[in-house]
DNA sequence: GACTAAACGAGACGGTACGTCTTGTCTTTCG
DNA sequence: CGAAAGACAAGACGTACCGTCTCGTTTAGTC
């Protein structure tokens, strides 16, 4: 993403309202044309900056929304203690869910999974930078169940994160079909069954 | 993927070695340059044919490299009745990573998801012709465990088969650790649990 | 232009009506399309010929054009003996003219004597099938003048004829003027002065 | 041709090294493989551009050529006083021929004459930009002679002028004898005869 | 020195037309 | 009558440019 330059040296101060500039029509540009007709030209012309100042800061169209994404969007998912594994995996999901209930956030994540796949640079900042905070906050859940000994045999919990996220990832790339209430029951059911 | 015209008209017929050559061009570029590096050009160039060729019978080079996966790697995976839901279910998903395990084949199978995120039209074919027929093959074992009653509570075979290809996709594109037997066994736990 | 093959042999005979439907497509579509429009492709298309039909009868688009003119305009221009130079010379540029009045002709000179600028081995047959034959009608006006003695001094016959055809050229290609009534006058001043 | 900025706004200037970079591969190439052969992304190969600068200044190939003309070849024919009419219209006839005595530039000639019949936004251009300029360069000669009373009578300069220029190209256009010293002889017999 | 603006070299894009080759059908002539 | 010859319409092929687009860079002038 953008380094912030370290305060006190010379020269002009990066313009925030360029930088808010570009995010908003960046995403502005993503909903009305699609990730693929995005362009720099296009988000330079679009936020009336120039495109070398687009590239001073993000290395990709990709990074421009990510950032926006970070910048934007609430995306901090608290995980308040709901005294037991079950409640707390519910409360998680529920949460998670609602994020992603806005099409346009989701037509985002899509588009950024996929840059992440043919883009290597930018799959790593992808899955340092965002995927890797949602696995630590399933995580934190994930270890208040172990110390209570909730976790059914056999699970470790990598292995439950990735089912968990697995699942949502699948349905909204490859199904269509956005994760409900329904979907969250079912994942209980198989992630807490044999304790049960 | 490209139309087979019906027999007996004239004209010169398509040329088997040009598709072929086109197909195996697109495969070896995609291993030497990535995905994103791989152009209709070079394609054409490689395989010593022209690009009017190659727009001629496909789309676009997701469709080539769809057309080649189809070709090229044997994808069909055969569901034998096993005995049981859980050894099914175990043969399935072993089969399945055996198949995954090839390199190339991941980068393809990457890639494809990927261009079926950006690209709407490549999407609903990649969906279409690739995805579900995997749903599919698994579809047949859960119908033959539902009839034997074997299938857990609260779990429709949708979800199982959400869970499974959630998970496998996942750890593909989001955690780059390829699946393995230790999964499998994970999986199975998670899938059977409550009937155990 | 076309070979005629020699009679007597084998194989089917060439085709009158598809050579007829090509020379008419072709003069249809240079009207309708312009010369730069005008595509071998598109002959064969509004003909319902082939391709190599018209290749293997004719090299070029305008070498088609060429054959077209020839079998559709009558272009043969007699040279009845008016009695004198000055008479001869009246006639000869006024049957010219009148040739030469149908604008869709018009355009066809323009187009042929463009692409014998551009394409040698065209502008070699152009200049033997179609301008040298206009220079040798005048020329039989001309030789019947010198027999008279009606030819001024200090111009030869063959720069009348590059004055004459120069002149009505020049008027079609450069400044679009369509040669006139007014011109022969003037031509005919300039060229018969100074026995006047 | 191509539009000179106003001065003092921002971006990069455009450069003038790419711009004779450019011509002077338009008139080497056109000299090596001819009109017919000469493409846009020969001249950009050639002159290390690329084919956005060439497209940015010029609409067609033949606009640079005729920039090219005007910028390389000193076109510029003074037309000084020679006391008479003959005598100006021989020396005016004079440099026009060494002018055009150099092959290249008759070959050049005959391309973007050619073209001028075939494109029709390029013919305006080449008729207001170079052939309407040696007209007048003509007409400032009969324009004088006409004053001395030196023009012959049926003969109005626009046909002078039809019948000087019209001769030349058709030399060059439909006889490939370039004009000579003793055209010139026979020209002034023709177009001074009466007055003589 | 960051900013907007714009030109630059590079090269892929989707597309068109070229001229050739292949396929199967339909004449024509001759054995 | 049947085989050989060749013209036919259809259409796929490899090739070459087209004109456009976007990339990422560079240069100029302003803030």
């Amino acid at each position: 993403m953008a380094d912030r330059p370290s305060p006190g040296r010379p020269g002009r101060k990066r313009s925030e309202e360029s930088r808010l500039a570009i995010l908003t029509a960046a995403m502005e540009l993503t909903a009305e044309v699609g990730y693929a007709g995005l362009t720099i030209e296009g988000i330079a012309a679009r936020s009336g900056t120039g495109k070398q100042t687009i590239y001073r800061w993000w290395p990709s169209k990709a990074d421009v929304l990510l950032d926006a994404l970070a910048t934007k969007a609430r995306l901090h998912i608290p995980v308040p203690d709901e005294g037991g594994y079950e409640a707390d995996l519910r409360r998680f999901l529920g949460d998670t869910f609602e994020l992603g209930s806005r099409p346009q956030v989701i037509d985002l994540l899509r588009a950024l999974m996929a840059e992440a796949q043919i883009n290597e640079n930018f799959g790593e900042r992808f899955r340092e930078e965002f995927l890797r905070r949602r696995r630590d906050a399933l995580g934190e859940i994930l270890t208040r169940a172990r110390a209570r000994g909730d976790l059914p045999a056999g699970l470790p919990p990598e292995t439950v994160t990735d089912i968990v996220f697995g699942t949502l990832w699948y349905r909204i790339l490859a199904t269509r079909r956005l994760p409900d209430r329904r979907l969250i029951d079912e994942l209980v059911t198989a992630l807490t069954g044999p304790t049960a």
